[in-house]
Order: C-alpha cells, then structure tokens, then sequence
DNA sequence: AAAATGACGATTGTTGACAATGTGAATGAT
DNA sequence: ATCATTCACATTGTCAACAATCGTCATTTT
C-alpha cells in the first residue's frame, strides 16, 4: 500500500512542526502521521509491535524514513522504542493514566486561565463555537460517540492553542492525544457528556468574565473530572476480565 | 574526532529511556548525550546551526546515527529541526522563555504536591540532604556557579523523581535542561541564591509536614519566581545591546 | 527433569551512495 | 540601483546492503 495523500492542514504534525521550514512533507512524516491516525482510532492496540520492516514494506519505502516516522511518534509519546528490541505501541497503565490525567489537568488549567488573561476576541469567539457545538451534542440522543469527542478534542485545542504559547499548545494536544482512547472512555455515557458540556460552558463564562484565577480552577477541573470518570471506567473494565 | 566513553548513570539518556531494552547505547544516543552536553554547557550558542556532515565527521560516524541523535536531542527541546533546512540550536525568545517558566511552575508544583502525598522515606532523606547542601552553598562566598546550579539541578530531579510518575518526571528534567542557562542567569547574584535557598528550605518544611496543598504552592512559587529573576536579568542583558 | 549452552533466525543498528530540495551568488532586465 | 531569474552548490532526504544484537529453541549436561 503506498503513502495516501493527507491534507496537510488536518495532519498531527501541522500543530508541531516548527515554523521557517519546507512546507513538503518528509516520507517519514507522512508515515508518521498515518500511523499516528491508526494508533489513535485503536487500529494499532497497545502492546502491539511495531516492525520496521512490516511497516516499510506496507508503505512501500525503505526502512529509512520510517525509523524516522517511529522516533516522532515516540515523541508523541504514542509508541515506544526499546533499544535493540523494537517499538511498541504505548501501554499506559492505570497508574501512568492517572499520572498523565494528572499533568493534562494542571496544564490545561494554566492554558485557560492564559486565555482568561489575553482575552483574544478571536479566541473567544472559536470558544463560543466549540462550547455551543458541545453542548448541542451533548443533548443530541445517540450522538456519534467519535463525532463528539471530536468537538471536545476541538475545543481543547482552541483552548491551548489561544494561551499564545507554542510550548504548552504543544504539550497539551500531545498529551490530549495520548488518552485519547481514555477520554473517549470516560464520555461514553449521556449523563456524563451534559455534565460535562455544562462545565465546558461554566469554563466559558468564567473566561469571558476574565477571571484569571477561577479559570484555571476551573479548567483543572475539568480534566481531572475527565480523568476520574476515566479511571473508573478503567477499573470496571479491569475488574471484568483482569 | 571519535566518541568517548561517557557513564551511562550520568547520561541524559539514562533519566529517559523506557525500561525492558537493551543496556547499550546505539550511536545515535552516544552523539545525542555528548551534544546535548555541549548544548547546555553553552558550547554551541542558540540557534547556532547544526549541520549533520559536521556532526558525522567530527564524531567520525556516518549520517544515520547523527539523524537519530539530532531527532533525540530535539524531543529534548534543545534543538529545533526545520524541514529541508537543517537543525539549529533552540533559541528562546523572551516571551517563549516566561512560557515554559510557567509551564515548568505548574509542573513542579504537581510534583511538590505529590511528593508531600506519598512520604516516601527514602526520597525525604534525599531531599534533606539535598536542601541541606543548596543552602550550604548558597552561604558560600564566591561559591562556583555552576556547582550551585548542578545543586539546584539535583534537587530538582530528586522532587520530580519522587512524584513517582516518569512522565512528570521526564518533563520536568527535559524543561529545566531547556531553561538552564536562564536558570544560571538567575542565580547569579549571591543576595538572589541565599532567598531561594531559604524557599528550598521552607518547602522542605511543607513537604515534610504532609501539606499537599501549600507545597504545589510553594513548589510552583519556586520556579515561577526563579523565572521572574531569569526574565529581569535577560531584559537588562537585551537593552545593553539589542 | 531442570538448567545451562550454543546456534539459528528475526530484528534493529549502521553505512555510503544517490536523489531531491533549498540557499545564495551571479546574471540580466527594468 | 533595485528587483527578478538562473544556476551551481551545500545540505538534507531516501535507499538498499551489510553488521551487530537479541530472543528462541533444540541440544547437551548434570
């Protein structure tokens, strides 16, 4: 199978890859950015091994460019690389999940309360959008489970996208990405998503209000909230079938 | 000029390689441990380039191994690889420098926290000696830099070690490794060392008190107000020769 | 039977040559 | 003099072959 073309503009690298250099994809990040969609929709589980040759001769390149695809991944924190033995796609366990819960929280409670502070007018209206796009979906009856936490995967990025710092953007939609499967976990009843979209729209007026201080309380919480219920669900799935 | 030998415990690398893999180092880590080194001693100055043939024949490997070692050193922070156009030495600005100051702030205050949680005896131990030891130095005349910086430096990754999450952990060393030199900057005023010892101190006495609260606190105080003095100085430093 | 050993196969690490691309100097036009 | 164009060169991207290493499994030894 060769490399399918992927819109540049949609592709996990676009956010990362520094500004000032060529805007021609590298095979490596094409591969990348492939296998990271693959990771990501669960089609790679954890644990799984990631061959160098297995994937050079799926993509149809030399092995070159996809040892390079297998380091950015691994900078996404997606996949491991044991020296001399091989990548894995990355097993967090329930521990590592609340460990990274933990961090998004306290990072993405600084990205809000940087937004809160910096009061972009156009921040604040892609806000506006994400939280009423949430909201609407979190009522709709027999939402699309992927198609919501999309909206919710949006509106984060708006959030650490409009602190104005790169670094923390970064970190965030890395770390977004990396419990991706847990968030989805953790909204996966209705009751759950409209609590959650309502303290999406609490965050929301609180940033609108400026209120430095409550919005970072307040976006801490909203992650940590995330990863509770996540954890939860977690562990009844852990005690099903150990 | 060939590569030498260095100690795997004192290498980077050591701090950030997932467990279960080979206990060798490939090249491509060897070259990345060395530059990095040279990175953050200040031998290869900010945005400085780096050209991979020079890395390969100076280090007398072919290409391969230098790619992997400049993909390593730049998931570390410490160079910025711009498609088609090479690697450079990372180069802060001002206000990228106050981000990851915040973000190193939040950071520390979890791992402050979570430290104060667990009461691990032996990390306590660690840390008692290891405030002990800054606040020695600091009372030093004419006390060497670098020696209270290294101090500061372990103290550090003793309180991010002791959090017990790696990826906490991993991310507060890679971002004090980025911020070093401004750190240096910082401390360079022995009236600014003898306070911030006194804050080692003082959080010490939370940690040990079991105050989970007061220590993130006091922790993120920490670093934010590190920061702050990097910024003062680096803002002087910028209007003596813009 | 259990543990140690050794060879084999699978996999990653490394290399040097070749291809593709961006940079900057030299050239020419306005 | 300034700006656009061209073209050579420097540099990174890619490839396929070779080397080194690790896990496995049959074999041997106790």
């Amino acid at each position: 199978m060769p490399i399918t073309e992927t819109e540049p503009r949609r592709n996990f690298l676009a956010a990362i890859r520094p500004p000032g250099g060529s805007e021609t994809w590298s095979l490596g990040e094409q591969i990348a950015s492939q296998l990271a969609d693959m990771i990501v929709k669960g089609e790679y589980k954890p644990g799984a091994r990631v061959h160098e040759v297995a994937v050079s001769s799926r993509f149809q390149v030399s092995r070159g460019p996809v040892r390079e695809a297998l380091r950015l991944l691994e900078k996404e924190g997606l996949i491991t690389i044991l020296p001399r033995r091989g990548a894995v796609v990355t097993k967090l366990s329930i521990d590592e999940v609340r460990d990274v819960f933990a961090i998004r929280s306290v990072l993405f409670g600084l990205a809000a309360s940087r937004v809160a502070e910096l009061q972009d007018p156009q921040v604040l209206r892609e806000l506006k959008q994400g939280v009423a796009r949430v909201n609407k979906l979190a009522k709709t009856k027999n939402v699309d489970l992927d198609e919501y936490v999309g909206a919710v995967q949006e509106l984060s990025f708006v959030f650490s996208a409009g602190s104005g710092s790169s670094h923390l953007s970064n970190m965030v939609y890395s770390l977004f990405r990396q419990t991706l499967r847990y968030s989805r976990l953790g909204l996966s009843s209705r009751e759950r998503r409209l609590t959650s979209a309502a303290n999406w729209s609490r965050l929301l007026d609180t940033v609108l209000a400026g209120d430095v201080v409550q919005a970072e309380i307040l976006g801490r919480k909203q992650i940590s909230d995330s990863g509770a219920e996540a954890m939860r669900r977690l562990r009844e799935a852990e005690e099903e079938k150990p």
